[in-house]
DNA sequence: TCCAATTCGGACAATTTGTATCCGCTTTAA
DNA sequence: TTAAAGCGGATACAAATTGTCCGAATTGGA
């Protein structure tokens, strides 16, 4: 059980794009650039993000990825259901209905204790992750590693990226 | 980004255990019949389960598995965590440290605020899971889906699979 | 208007991970 | 001694993940 390594790089873009000037574009192959990840794979976790409605994808010559909403409407959930998809965590494959002393189907209506255990386990998982956005995330990242100099340099970089 | 059948098969057969007569052991042959399982498989997580303290193994011809505590004293957490294995969901490849605008690795003491709120979301999670136990729950799916001639039925197959 | 440059989009292959099985070994009670 | 049972490693098989490619769509200028 391991989160897929998109859902970081997804994370990250999202951020880049949340700094970036407004109203205009970021090619991904500048995203890719940025953080030295192979481009045609991040392409892929962008789709992703732009079916789900976190990024908007302009194509043609001036085209590139910006946020579809607001930084701070963002969240951790969003984008790792974009990535991982929707589906539960644990999923039931009814080993109760066989075997010698099968449970009868009438009492299997419900869902059975275990898996509400674990349906409840990820309904909190996903509270904590759908309460942290990623405009709060960009700003601890800023106040904890950005000095003048480096905040220099990252607009800089930016201003050069987008179209 | 979904859990192995592994610990489903688990979570079953520590039921199964945890209502097997005291101090007598029940094979991974006979387990594995209960729920249709694939015999050679399920015995690779019985392995598992008994490296991880959770069930106790004895050898021989009037051996079997057993649990090795309390029903009470065992927990969902326990059984993911022995299937699953400890490490982290979210791990880190700290992809802000290449690129060309990096994080200084001064600043890469303590972890980003991105791997932060993972850990603390996956906290809130084993608490979750943490807080069920087998007896819990074996007492729930009793009550639920147990009448008095499935409850013999039951103690009928696990009389003739106990040795 | 048409063309060339640029970019996204989905289909496709390669790699890694997880699933499942088997067999020899040790241990134990009869 | 023998039969039953768990342990561990080696080995095939299936699936998800990772990674790459080429075509469709859009823009801007000739
Ligand atoms: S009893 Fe619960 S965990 Fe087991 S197969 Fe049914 S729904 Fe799944
Ligand atoms: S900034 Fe955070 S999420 Fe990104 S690579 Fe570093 S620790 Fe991981």
């Amino acid at each position: 059980m391991r989160i897929s390594d998109g859902v970081e790089w997804a994370v990250h873009v999202c951020g880049v794009l949340a700094a970036a000037p407004k109203g205009q574009g970021v090619p991904g192959l500048k995203l890719a650039e940025f953080h030295e990840l192979p481009p045609a794979y991040l392409a892929k976790q962008l789709q992703a993000l732009s079916r789900a409605g976190i990024v908007a994808a302009d194509r043609g010559v001036k085209g590139g990825y910006r946020l579809a909403r607001a930084p701070s409407d963002i969240s951790l959930l969003d984008i790792v259901l974009a990535i991982e998809g929707t589906g539960p965590v644990f999923r039931c494959t009814e080993i109760r209905q066989r075997g010698p002393c099968p449970t009868p189907p009438a009492a299997c209506r419900r869902i059975c204790p275990i898996a509400r255990a674990f349906l409840a386990a990820e309904a909190v998982w996903r509270t904590s992750l759908a309460g942290v956005s990623i405009a709060e995330m960009n700003r601890a990242a800023a106040a904890e590693s950005f000095d003048d100099k480096r905040r220099h340099q990252f607009e800089a970089w930016i201003a050069d990226a987008a179209r």
